[in-house]
Parts: C-alpha cells; structure tokens; sequence
DNA sequence: GATGAATGAGAATTCATTCAT
DNA sequence: TATGAATGAATTCTCATTCAT
C-alpha cells in the first residue's frame, strides 16, 4: 500500500519534471528561432502546447526563463572547463582541452549556443553586474592555466597573461559565433577536428617559450 | 543678388546639418550609457535638446538611426581596413596595421565602440541579413589579406585561411569587448600598445611559414 | 453497531467543521493584515495550512469568503442589538446598550472589526444590494428605539429621527474605524468605558425632551 | 506679430487644459458608475473619447488619477475648514459651519463624495500612510476648535475632545455616506438644511459648559 | 475529501510613430 | 522646419477558479 503511493508520487514527479523541461525545449526553440526580445510568452506556452500561466509558474519571468536556459548550459561548461583546468595535464594540454570542451558544446546544442551568443551577451545590461561574473567564469579559469603555464616555464613569461587569456577565449567564442550565425567565412562549415588543430597551430604554440 | 541667395541657403544646410549631428550624438551618448533596446527616442530627443518629432525628420525610425550611427563609424573603419589591404605592405604587416586600426578605433571613440560590440553586434537578427554583410566586411578583406600572404609564400598554406581569419577577429574584438564592458581580465586598462604587441606575439608570428 | 458508526460519522463532521474554522481563521488573519483585494486566495490557504484548492470546497468564492466571515460576526452583533431592542429598558438606555454593545464587539476582536470598518463596507458595491440590507439592519433597529423613544414622550418629537440614527451611528462607527486605522486623534487608546461615556454624555443626553 | 503668437500659443494651453479636464471629469463618472477597482482605464479613455495613452501622458498611473481627483476636492474642503477654524466666529459656530460646509460640498458634487467615501476611504492603505494623513486633516482642524472651545470656556472641559471630535466627525460623515450610497434611512432625502440644523441640536448643543 | 497543477481572461502600462498646428 | 500632443498596438504578468488524480 505504502509503496503504490510512493509510486504515484514519483510519477507524477516526473511527470510534473518532464513538463517543466517541455517548456524550457520549446523556449529554446522560440528564443532561438526569432530571439529573446521577438519571443512573446504565448509563443512559448503555444510551442509547449500549454497554458501561458504555466510558464509563470515554473519561471518567474522571460527574464528568469532565458537565465535558467542559460544557466544549464553554462554550468554545464564552467563545470568542464573547471574540471579541465583541476585534471594532470600540462598547460597547454589544458588550452586545447578547453578549447575542444568549448567547440563541442556547440556542436552538441547549436541552437542553446546561437541562444548564447546572441541574447544573453547583448542582454548582460539587464541581468546585472552579478551575472555579468558568471560570463566571465571561463576567462578567469583560462587566466589562471596561462599563469600557471607561465609559472612552470612552459609558456613564455613575456606574454601578457591576460590579453593571452582574451586572443584565447575571444578566438575561440568568434569561431563559435561564426558558426552560430552562419558566418562569413565560416558558412556552412562546423568541423570541430579542424578548428581545434587551428587554435592549437596558430594559438597555443606560439604562447611556449621560444 | 544671386550670390546671396546662394549664401542663405547654404548658411542654412550647415545649420541644419548641425541638428542632424546633434541629434547622432545624442543617440550615441545615451545608447552607450543605456542601451539600445533601453534608450527611448524621448531620451535622445532630450539629450540633443529637440523636439522628438525632429528625430523622425531626420531618421525614419529608432532602427535607422542606430544604423546610421552604426554606419557612420563602421564605414570609416571598413574604409581604413581595405586602405590597408590595397597598400604596399607585405601580408604579416597588413595584419599588424588591421589590428592597429581597430585597436584605435576603439580608442578614439570608446563609446561608439561600446555600442558596436554591444548592440549592433547582437541586433544583427533585427537587421536582417543585408547588415551582416556589412558586419562582415572586415572579415572579407583579412581573409583575402590571409590568402594573399600564403599564396605569396609568407604564411604557412597549411593554415585553414578562414579559420586564422575568424581568429584573428575574434581575438581583437574580444579585446575591445573587453574593454569596452570593463570585464575581466582587461578591466581599467585600455593600453592599445601592448594590445598590438600580444597579438602580434601571439597570433601573427604563428602565421609565419614554419 | 449502529451507534459506532454514528459515532465515527459524526466525528469526522467535527474535523471538517474544524477545517472550515481554520480557513475561516485564516482568512480572517490575512484578509485583516493585507485587505481583501491584496489578499490571495493562496495566502489564505497557506496561512490554513491547507491546499487551495480546498478553499473552494468550503466557500465558491473569495466573495463568499469574505461575505461568510462578516456574516458571523454581523449576524451575532445585530442579535445583540435586537435583543437590546426588544428588552425592558426604556429608549435611553437601549441606546447606551447598543453602544456598549458595538464598542465590546470590537474590543472582542479588533480584527474583525477591522475588517468589517474597511472592506465589507468599503466593497458594498461588488456584493449587491442584497448586502446594504445585511449592513442597514443596525440603523433600522436603532430607528426604531429613536421613533420608540420619541414616542413614549421620552425623546425630543422635533428631532429628526432619521437623522439622529445616522448621527448616532456615524459616531459609534467612527469611533470603532478610528480604533481600527489607528487614526487621529484616536490612536493607540481603546478605551470602551470613556467612549461610553462620552457617546452618553454629547450624544444621548441631548435626545431627551428638554 | 508678436501677439498672434502669443494668443496661438495661450489658446492651445487652454485647449490641453480642456483636455486634462475632459479626462478629469470622465474619470469622476466612470469612477463614481463603477467603483475605483472594476473602472478601467480603457472605460475612462472611450468615456473621455481620447486615446488611452493620453491618460497616461496627464496622469502617470490608475492611482495617480484617483488621488487627483480626490486631491482636488479634498484640497478645496479642507482649506474650507481651515479657514473656518481660523476665522473670528466661536467655537460653537465654528463647528456649525464645518458640518455646513461638508454638506454642502456634498450637495456640490454628490459623485464625488461617494467616490472619496467608497473609493479613496476604502483604498487608503494603497495610498500609505501619507495619504491617511491627508484624510486626517479636517479631523486635526475639528480637535483644535474642540479645545479651543473649552480653553475659551465655552465647551464643558470634562469632555473628551478626542472623543467628541470624533464623534461630530462620524456624524457627518455617515450621513453623507448615507445619501452617497442611498442608504436607509436618509435614502432618497438630501437636506442639507435639516442635516445642519440636527447636527447642532443634537451634537453641537450638547457640548456646552452646562 | 484533499491536493496543487493547469488554465486563461483580464488589465495596466509603454513607447515608437504619426500628425495637426 | 519644428513641436509635442495624440495614438493604440503590443505584451507582460496576476490570480481566481477549475479539474485530474
């Protein structure tokens, strides 16, 4: 008897999950189709075939809605990137570790990292100083394996660490940017492999010491 | 009589040329301090001191007008860019003075840079395709600039020319990104010197034919 | 066996009745603290401890509830001043009995009273007639110790003795709305015995035949 | 010259004036029809024949408009009774010509007494506390005539000035709100004279030094 | 009976744009 | 040309009420 109910429960749990996560799909979808700002709520709930109050009852607001999807994805990569920047490897390991964490990212979810790219970057105004840190999470870990490429001689001490942290993340953010737009002269092209042996080539070589 | 005439009438587009800018500098004031999707047409009006049915004369809508601003600054650059590209230089030079010129370009007018990175960048869906074309110009002319140093055996040809091209422009305009929304790690200081000099560093040395 | 189950049956009925009392309390907490229209039915619920969806089990409406609150307690103060009424005294004395009667009904619950003074009055609107007639009971009872009074030669027949019902009525009810709102010139003093005196001694008085 | 452009422009800030007043007094009968709660702005502005946007340019919110137009009535009473309590009369008279001038404002523009009784009274904890002070205005002015009379030994001092300033306040406001809301047993009966003439036998007289 | 997820009508407010003067 | 009053479409968010479990 106990059981059953636990069961019930559970299910509708999920149940009450799975529904939860239809409405953040369908948001992606909607955000990423016409863009946060174009984005009406009812296009949403219409998308997630409910009602609109129900949005509001899982997201406080557009606002919280286009942060939590953002929130997913991102803590997702942090955490990675964190975790890269903990493992054994040497530095420039790192660099490219990162660098491929990055560019799978996008190629696992394009539309999640177009969604990025183009509304929650122009939108950091609205959210606030305090989520603009959370953007800057990658740079600050990224910083932190240049220095320590640095420290152990492997990477030349000349270099500015942090413009190097900047050349670094803004390459590899633009190559993602470009793919996210389809643009010039990335058009059609999303080859991991490739851009990471180029970061690699053109990037992180050229930071060892001479 | 004549002449005169002639006079009146020019005295008199100078003035109203005057408006016009007084009203693009406006616009610029405050869409750099809050936005473009923030900025109202009433704030622009009231910063340049005219009545806001003036805008309207001039600019046809809130949209053009970030354009015209937008085009006003960009075109200068773009011009600047493709000046460099027909020069004399070798590639791995063109390169330098590319990134110089933007470097400066952000120096001179941080503001408007501002508001490139911020608003243009990211309204490109509002725009519309025909915009980022325009926005991709300068990403036209490097790649050419890329291929011109392989094929004159200056680059290394293993070198995937679109992908070092999306590089390279990611890297500085990430660094003016940087700068211009005061983010980590380039918060406060704006050295357009070494700015050059890292890229050079590490990004155009690497180009070089091993 | 018969009498076990009605014995069960008749203890669930208490709990229930013990539920509708709770939301009953509640209702009146929150609807006191926050005013009817800033009250949700969800604080209600919350502050019952029950699920809201039970609210509507017990009442069909936030109306309903408010109208059921203020029925208790008004039904149980108009009794009183019937009985005060239809008792032995003579016109004076009735009077000063209402008085006392509407003064202790507040000192009783200064909540509801609260409540009553601000929102059942203030809402006669949205209710219907139906409900001023709920409200006018007191006035018509007051009348008719007045004409009594008038009639019995004890009151003054020059006095007209609609008006000098309204009188006495406004004057008790603003004493209890000054109590209520914690109004000027009445503030942070409830003190039922002079508020007696005084109606007695300005108002009562000067009924009188002179 | 000179004076035509004048006139033009003086016409138009009469013809705006106009405008304002239009909404104003639309405002006063939608409100007064309704209730302040089921008014809505779109009732108000059809009921004005203006656009809706245009209430929002005079007054900045539903609330806004409703303490206007209350202001200006309560503004107008208020300095009424000030100027009474100021004047050379005793305090009896004094009294006498407060309630006088409370009717009368009634009588004036009955609408908006019932929109200030129903409305502005029933919505005072929106406002805060500032404007409860406002509503307690005329009850300050009453006090001070109060204790003015008895320090002048024309009121019995062992009379609670609180008291009786809220009691005559009471008993006037009731019967206002009697004929505002058509209430038993004023229904139907405006008389302002009478009200007057009751007001002093039984209250006023009454206060006397015996 | 009890729960709380789901619904959706409803209203305030903003602001780009137009237009009469 | 210049003004700023006037317009009203568009959109977010709230919350009483219903209903499946």
């Amino acid at each position: 008897m106990e059981r059953r109910k636990r069961l019930v429960k559970q299910r509708r749990q999920e149940r009450l999950q799975q529904k939860k996560q239809r409405i953040l799909d369908a948001s992606l979808r909607v955000f990423a189709a016409k863009g946060y700002q174009l984005s009406r709520i009812a296009d949403i709930a219409k998308e997630a075939n409910v009602a609109y109050g129900l949005v509001y009852r899982y997201f406080n607001s557009k606002d919280r809605l286009l942060m939590e999807i953002f929130r997913l994805e991102w803590d997702r990569l942090v955490k990675e990137v964190k975790a890269i920047a903990d493992g054994n490897q040497n530095a420039r390991d790192k660099l490219l570790s990162v660098a491929g964490a990055m560019f799978n990212s996008f190629a696992r979810d394009p539309k999640m990292a177009s969604l990025v790219v183009r509304d929650v970057y122009r939108n950091i105004q609205i959210f606030g100083r305090e989520r603009i840190e959370i953007m800057e999470e990658p740079l600050r870990i990224i910083a932190q394996v240049m220095r320590e490429g640095q420290k152990k001689g492997l990477f030349d001490p000349d270099i500015d660490a942090s413009l190097a942290t900047v050349i670094f993340y803004g390459a590899i953010d633009q190559i993602i940017t470009g793919w996210a737009l389809n643009m010039f002269p990335l058009a059609g092209a999303v080859n991991v492999e490739l851009a990471r042996k180029m970061v690699e080539r053109v990037l992180v070589n050229s930071l060892e010491k001479p």
